[in-house]
RNA sequence: CGGGGUGUGGCGCAGUUGGCUAGCGCGCGCGGUUUGGGACCGUGAGGUCGGAGGUUCGAGUCCUCUCACCCCGACCA
């Protein structure tokens, strides 16, 4: 992309009703759009981010054998009323409107009602189970109070997995999995080692849930994290039980601030109890199906990874989630005519490449660089083209090298 | 939803005790000079001051209502 074509701008402000530092530095860099509070476009680059960040999860939700699907956002009351949760005294998120024809709809806050029903139509026999659809949708939660820019909207993006298995001993296996497939999430979105599976109060129906929490200064939620365990106890269930429960004693806790960037529950057969969701066993029998959810939010994901990876000059994405893993940087005359043809021939590799080819001073194209966040910059001066070289700068720790085109190419093959 | 605060061109801000054509910086257009760290000079365009009502000879400045936004709290992915 040339950022001659891309109809965004960076800010040298942020707009004084935006506190948090993610929010402050997205608008700044043009990815996203206040819209209203808790609510955000997502502009050319942002939306990169955001896919890019999607793109990993949906990888790790198909391993484990997760089956993409999209519900809708629009909901008749009639399946929420069979679960209890139409009342707004149950759930009081609720966004509600109507059909033209007086007929009262919700906008999806969360989707196990929908799909339990949706389900009857695909399970009868337990050879139809164990069975994982999942989704990537936009949620409507009418929160009290928004904030903390894309860490809580009203409108956000969730990754929505749901279990359907035949008992809790399968369950239990494909809970194990998922788990483990969430730290790979984690890990490859670069905060593995800030982000603990913690225990948390599990509902009705199983003795906990677990949530992954994210160390950070901005969070909302107080765990205690076991550090050799790489374990943490959510501060609403640390008590003297639960921690006989994991054996392990309060000297050996530290308490954290951290933001919660997934969770995984035993949903058991309060939704399939509540929707009549069967199928029959070897025997003939009905058996209620066993379920559970499994939840990440992307958009609260690309907020925390925008707190996270930030310095005093903007972004610092990593290469798997940047918009673009090379900001191009013409400078002169001689040096735009270089730096066109290393743009296409970087581009013709596969490599993405944000070519600034403005007719802008060097100085206001590095900083835009560097707000951006874009992993690697490539400069292309006329004083370069002299010597036959380009520089090559990582955002990171600004490390920078003079490189040949072939040994430049080398080394952005790489990557 | 309780408490506190803020709304003035796209963004950041100023605007005395009400006073006459509402300013500044950034950004934007045009001309020129510049070109390895957010250039400079000149010249333009763009706001009716969140909205409604009121007080007054006169309201961005005062009053009432209302909407939006931010922060703290409660609640929540």
């Amino acid at each position: 992309m040339r950022v001659s074509k891309l109809f965004t701008k960076t800010l040298k402000n942020a707009p004084a009703d935006e506190v948090a530092k993610n929010a402050q530095l997205l608008i700044r860099g043009g990815y996203i759009h206040k819209e209203m509070a808790g609510v955000y476009t997502y502009l050319p680059l942002g939306k990169r981010v955001l896919e890019k960040v999607m793109q990993i999860v949906r990888e790790e939700m198909n391993t484990v054998g997760g089956n993409e699907i999209s519900l809708t956002a629009l909901q008749h009351k009639d399946v929420w009323e069979a679960s209890g949760r139409w009342s707004d005294e149950v759930l009081d998120v609720w966004f509600k409107t109507k059909l033209a024809n007086g007929t009262e709809l919700g906008l999806a806050p969360t989707h196990e009602e929908p799909l339990t029903k949706l389900m009857k139509n695909y399970i009868s026999s337990y050879k139809d189970l164990p069975v994982y659809p999942y989704q990537f949708q936009i949620k409507f939660r009418n929160e009290l109070r928004s904030k903390s820019g894309l860490m809580r909207g009203r409108e956000f993006w969730m990754k929505d997995l749901y279990s359907f298995s035949r008992d809790q001993a399968q369950h239990d296996e494909f809970y194990e999995k998922i788990s483990e497939a969430y730290d790979h999430v984690y890990e490859r979105l670069g905060i593995g080692d800030i982000t603990y599976k913690t225990f948390a109060s599990g509902g009705s129906f199983s003795k906990y849930s677990h949530e992954f929490q994210t160390l950070s200064e901005v969070g909302e939620d107080i765990i205690y994290v076991h550090e050799g365990k790489k374990i943490a106890i959510n501060e609403e269930v640390y008590n003297d039980e639960v921690l006989a429960d994991l054996g392990l004693s309060k000297d050996e806790l530290v308490e954290k601030k951290a933001v919660e960037v997934g969770n995984i529950f035993t949903l058991s057969t309060k939704f399939s109890d509540a929707l009549d969701l069967n199928y029959t066993d070897e025997s003939g029998a009905s058996q209620r199906v066993f379920m559970g959810s499994y939840g990440i939010g992307p958009s609260r994901v690309m907020g925390l990874l925008a707190e996270h990876f930030a310095d005093d000059k903007g972004l610092v994405w990593l290469v798997n989630i940047a918009p673009y893993t090379v900001y191009l940087v013409s400078i002169g005359e001689k040096g735009s005519a270089e730096a066109d043809k290393l743009y296409e021939e970087l581009t013709g590799m596969g490599i993405e490449v944000l070519y600034d080819d403005r007719d802008e001073r060097p100085g206001a194209k590095f900083a835009d660089a560097e707000l951006l966040g874009i992993p690697y910059r490539v400069t292309v001066s006329d004083r370069l083209v002299e010597s036959g070289e380009f520089e090559l700068v990582q955002r990171v720790d600004g490390a920078q090298e003079t490189l040949t085109h072939e040994a430049l190419v080398d080394r952005l093959k790489q990557l």
